[in-house]
DNA sequence: ATTATCTATAGATCTATAGATAATGC
DNA sequence: ATTATCTATAGATCTATAGATAATGC
């Protein structure tokens, strides 16, 4: 099922996330992409990173871009099912609990990995249409956030402004970890709370939103 | 003194910018650098966009990366202009709205001019120790946001995770240019306000900075 | 003579395909 | 027979240098 047992063995080594071949070549690429960006990555260097030739690459991916695509989609889904996963619960949980707990998942999605893996979002070549399902999910994700705020009478203006906003101080997190890898895992509530009040939430509203939200997150086991 | 008179003519057609063919390799870099990143483009691309041979670019620059040092640098030096500035002036108006003031600025520069130029910032080549002389001003640049947060009395932790927040709001500028590529001109005092509430500030003083900011950026010429 | 450009090219890549090979499975 | 890997390679780059050339300046 995962590691497969049949076909020429490989030149050196064994798998090395002891997952699998495909598996490898995610992991090698998520690295590379994130630190020396797409175009600055050969497949030549994701094989050996990988611990394969060049040439087998293309056994399980047809071409770089959709290595990338993978990694994207599997970088955002995480966070659009905890969105999505907030909708059933809101007979119980206030808006700006959800969405203090939407923020803090999402922080500590870019902050978890050994890889800084958010760092990919900010590639130049996410223009390239190749990407699009990428974009489409994560416009998803932006109005999540965009219904949340509306439903918590929070953002000033026009509420998918305060979304936007909202997220960039959420993904402020991939900026920061290029200096400083690890970032501490309390920053995740620091910035849900900062998001918070940069929306307008009033002191009291915050302090529910931060008891209220634990219980949220709790109940979707984060 | 711009357009130098002598040297062999070119194959075709005359300098782009008018203001000879150093700006012009500099302006065709800056539009290549930030849609299709450093490693994507190829000296043969920036060279037909300038509008000479590939080869001609090494009378200007020594290899790749210095045309993008000089664009990095040519890009936070007026931000670092502008908080220097502000130091001055301290005694005829209050660290908030000088903070506000500084976050409209960053934010116009941002936003201004044709190329979404702040996306070089995103670029995972930075990373290379080539490039160590633009996170040297980058960091000067931080120091004077932490400084005007600390005098302000605000953010409530430490001071230099406050000027992280602060920039990142500013900085969402460049990941949503990408998507939109005409920011309207008053989304700078949009995100300069965001900045104060996201550090806590009082609703009155908001206000005080708002107006009082305007003088700064009048006294600075902006 | 000096300068800015050009043409030509060496040498190093880089992507993707073709086809061989070394395992297991039936 | 099927599969996962390998080796080899075509064809297209890409960076940087060498040296020629077409202007102006003296």
């Amino acid at each position: 099922m995962t590691a497969s047992a049949s076909g020429r063995p490989r030149a050196s080594g064994e798998s090395l996330t002891g997952r699998g071949t495909r598996e490898d070549i995610l992991a090698a690429s998520a690295e590379l992409f994130c630190t020396k960006g797409f175009a600055g990555t050969s497949t030549h260097a994701i094989a050996k990173t990988a611990g394969i030739r060049q040439a087998s690459l293309y056994h399980y991916f047809g071409n770089k871009s959709a290595i990338l695509l993978e990694l994207l989609l599997g970088t955002v889904r995480p966070s659009v099912e905890v969105a999505s996963a907030l909708a059933p619960v809101h007979e119980k949980f206030s808006p700006v609990s959800r969405l203090w707990a939407l923020c803090v998942s999402d922080a500590k999605l870019l902050s978890a990995g050994s890889q800084n893996i958010g760092a990919l979002y900010l590639l130049p070549e996410l223009e390239d249409p190749a990407f699009e399902g990428f974009h489409q999910l994560r416009a998803q994700l932006e109005r999540h956030y965009c219904g949340l705020i509306r439903d918590a009478g929070l953002g000033e203006g026009e509420s998918g402004e305060a979304a936007m906003l909202a997220l960039a101080l959420v993904e402020s997190i991939i900026l920061r970890r290029r200096r400083q890898p690890h970032i501490p895992a309390e920053q995740a509530e620091v910035i849900a709370t900062s998001v918070l009040r940069m929306l307008g939430a009033g002191a009291s509203d915050i302090e529910h939103a931060q008891r209220e939200g634990a219980d949220v997150l709790r109940e979707l086991g984060i």
